[in-house]
DNA sequence: CAAAATTCCTGACTGC
DNA sequence: TGCAGTCAGGAATTTT
């Protein structure tokens, strides 16, 4: 499933491949795709004839700037792709949902089986309404992100990203210590820190010697720096290999391409297997109704 | 049939 | 009593 590391992927490639392009025509075969919008054909007016000038992402979404202003928001949901084709005439894959083709060739294609995934243009609020909103966002500070955030109302709720964000892990000790719930449940919670999911998680507990269930605020000032580092190298380094592709081949990359970084998973999947620090088997449990992978000896 | 997991929503429970 | 925060569970969805 596509996290901030696989989306952080596809970012860049995007950001390569499709700049300055400008939108010919769109063709979006189920108004589920675009759901935030009255209808399809809403969406297609409002992108037609624009064309792409910016690449950013928050948390788990990323964002095209348009250049009149507008943002064109991408979240890729549990089965979303975005591939790119040189050609009409490539061959479509099932499920193909919404075809973005550019005036000098070539197209966007959303793929998407699960349909979890949406697209939608982001109309910047009038200048008055944009402070009030970035106020409101509860950890919402510095960094790139910021920006985005405050020009995408729609996303101005996401939790700061850690990857674009700036962070001290004295300023994040503030954040987790202020919240009394669980470290999986604050990991996920895509208000608090946006982009972790299910995987990302489980890692990162791992590489911090930490359990999915141990409260925010009963850490250690060592654990949360630990919590903290564990985070940004895992995500850093998921990023540099590409990603994670599943044994469900669910992620590829604009390319169709697979990412590398499952073959680094400590936990993630790894039901039975033994923990390669310990040698223990890897545990299995469900919470928040999501499996969630551990070592009971190397996770306190 | 169950499992996989995203966001959104609702309902229940807890602590102050 | 009320409120905010947390969490469990369900929906929408298709493939294996």
């Amino acid at each position: 499933m596509p996290e901030l590391p696989e989306v952080e992927t596809v970012r860049q490639q995007l950001a390569k491949d499709v700049v300055n392009r400008k939108v010919k025509a769109v063709s979006v075969d189920n108004g589920r795709m675009v759901r935030r919008h009255k209808s399809a054909k809403d969406f297609r007016t409002l992108i037609e004839g624009r064309s792409l000038k910016t690449f950013g992402r928050l948390g788990k979404y990323i964002i095209i700037g348009l250049d009149n202003g507008q943002s064109l928001v991408i979240h890729l949901g549990m089965s979303g792709q975005l591939r790119r084709a040189k050609s009409p005439k490539e061959v479509k894959e099932k499920h193909t949902h919404i075809v973005i083709s550019f005036t000098q060739g070539g197209e966007l294609r959303f793929i998407d089986p699960r349909t979890f995934g949406e697209m939608f243009i982001s109309v910047p609020l009038p200048e008055g309404e944009i402070a009030e909103i970035s106020e409101s966002s509860s950890v919402a500070m510095g960094g790139e992100g910021i920006v985005v955030r405050g020009k995408i109302h729609e996303l101005a709720k996401l939790g700061f990203d850690p990857v674009e964000d700036v962070m001290s892990w004295e300023r994040f000790a503030v954040v987790l210590r202020s919240h009394t719930m669980g470290l999986k449940s604050f990991l996920t919670d895509q208000e608090l820190v946006s982009g972790v999911g299910n995987i990302y998680a489980d890692e990162i507990l791992f590489a911090a010697g930490l359990r999915y269930d141990r409260e925010t605020d009963s850490l250690s000032t060592i654990e949360v720096r630990r919590l903290w580092r564990s985070m940004v190298e895992i995500l850093a380094e998921s990023i540099k290999h590409g990603g994670s592709t599943l044994d469900d081949e669910q992620f590829v990359d604009l390319y169709g391409k697979k990412g590398n970084y499952q073959q680094f998973h400590e936990v993630y999947a790894r039901e039975g297997e033994p923990c390669r620090r310990c040698r223990r088997p890897i545990i299995k449990v469900k919470s928040q109704s999501r499996s969630t992978f551990f070592c009971e000896h190397c996770q306190i």
